[in-house]
DNA sequence: AAATAATATGACCGCCTAGTCATTTTATTG
DNA sequence: CAATAAAATGACTAGGCGGTCATATTATTT
């Protein structure tokens, strides 16, 4: 019982300071924010933040890690959802678009950062790769049963994310307020244009 | 005459500088990588790096102003230079990826940094959109032609943008060594399918 | 070759930051 | 309500950084 509440507020701190931290390395990058900013950002004493994490680093790998997962199934979900392939694409694109604007601050954090730091390449590969290739495998499901023209079906799942990922740079820097399900659709037919048989 | 070879050899060390700072900052990011670091790689004692540039945001202006503007002119006169819609679109995404390949290291620092650092608001409109502005006036002019449907011009450009760079990183990481034009010309494609008549 | 000017050097300074730890505050328990 | 355990604090340390400057080296001039 004790241990349960331990637990409870333990996690409860690691994630207020997982926040804080959000905010922090958006607003300065990794190198530029300091463990101070997250401290006072967090209303916590610097010492505290050593509590709960083992070093600056490992802030932000939990960050990142959390952050990457929580897109990453969203993403995967909708494809699945999704009932035929043109609705898949623009389910790909438009849960990027959205995720990125609820999570502005995260987003920033995984565009600029993300190479070099900390993180093994598979783990990389399974947040970037995975619902990329969820999208493929959709494609190419589709190009089996005749409903989509031969086309690379692996690139042209990184065309969508690489269409949706310049959208959302371009919505957080011109604070564009254009309908966000209809620039998902449309980037969305861009591809399918060429897919549709 | 005098005054001649002090300009040339004072250019000279200028450049070598800022050879040393691309691939410091591309290595290391700009908040990670120090002015000794510039200084060891450039084989020169620090003092001298304060000769030539007055602090380290100098040298981290002039050095992505400097590729920047080249990337830009490039990309321009490649445009220019393509009779038609379609070769446009080729020469576009292909200026961009070769820059990139014969440029890791400044690639590396523009995409990472870009956005909080140094440079106002202008600058940027300048390098990252002129040369996107202009390809999507070409699509107009086409249109106009009737040589391509009316769908929004601004937006096809930058969809070029966003898959050329997209495929750059993705080049990048891989050392993908698939053929460049073959791989410009593909995602030309993609957009070309959306565009002609 | 001496005098003078231009360049280059690296030890040094002040500042900032990640991380520590003795001490204080708060919560739990018998 | 002690006594004890757990959590929080912030002053402190050690190291690294950007930037300076008195000194040394090299180039130019007379």
């Amino acid at each position: 019982m004790a241990r349960t509440k331990q637990k409870i507020v333990q996690e409860f701190r690691r994630s207020e300071i997982l926040a804080a931290a959000r905010t922090v390395f958006a607003r300065k990058s990794f190198e530029g924010g300091s463990v101070d900013d997250i401290a006072a950002a967090a209303g916590l004493a610097k010492g505290t933040i050593y509590i709960y994490f083992k070093s600056k680093k490992d802030i932000y790998k939990a960050l990142v890690a959390h952050d990457m997962e929580a897109l990453k199934a969203s993403t995967m979900r909708h494809i699945e959802e999704a009932p035929t392939l043109r609705e898949k694409l623009v389910a790909f694109i438009e849960t990027r678009l959205e995720n990125a604007e609820h999570n502005r601050e995260i987003f920033r954090v995984m565009d600029t950062q993300s190479g070099s730091l900390a993180f093994t390449r598979s783990q990389y590969r399974d947040w970037l790769q995975e619902p990329v290739h969820a999208l493929a495998a959709a494609i190419e499901k589709a190009q089996r049963n005749g409903k989509a023209r031969p086309l690379p079906a692996e690139k042209i799942a990184w065309a969508a994310a690489d269409l949706a990922r310049g959208a959302i740079v371009r919505r957080l820097v011109d604070q564009s307020a254009e309908n966000l399900r209809e620039e998902a659709e449309f980037l969305a037919s861009l591809l399918w244009t060429s897919l549709r048989p």
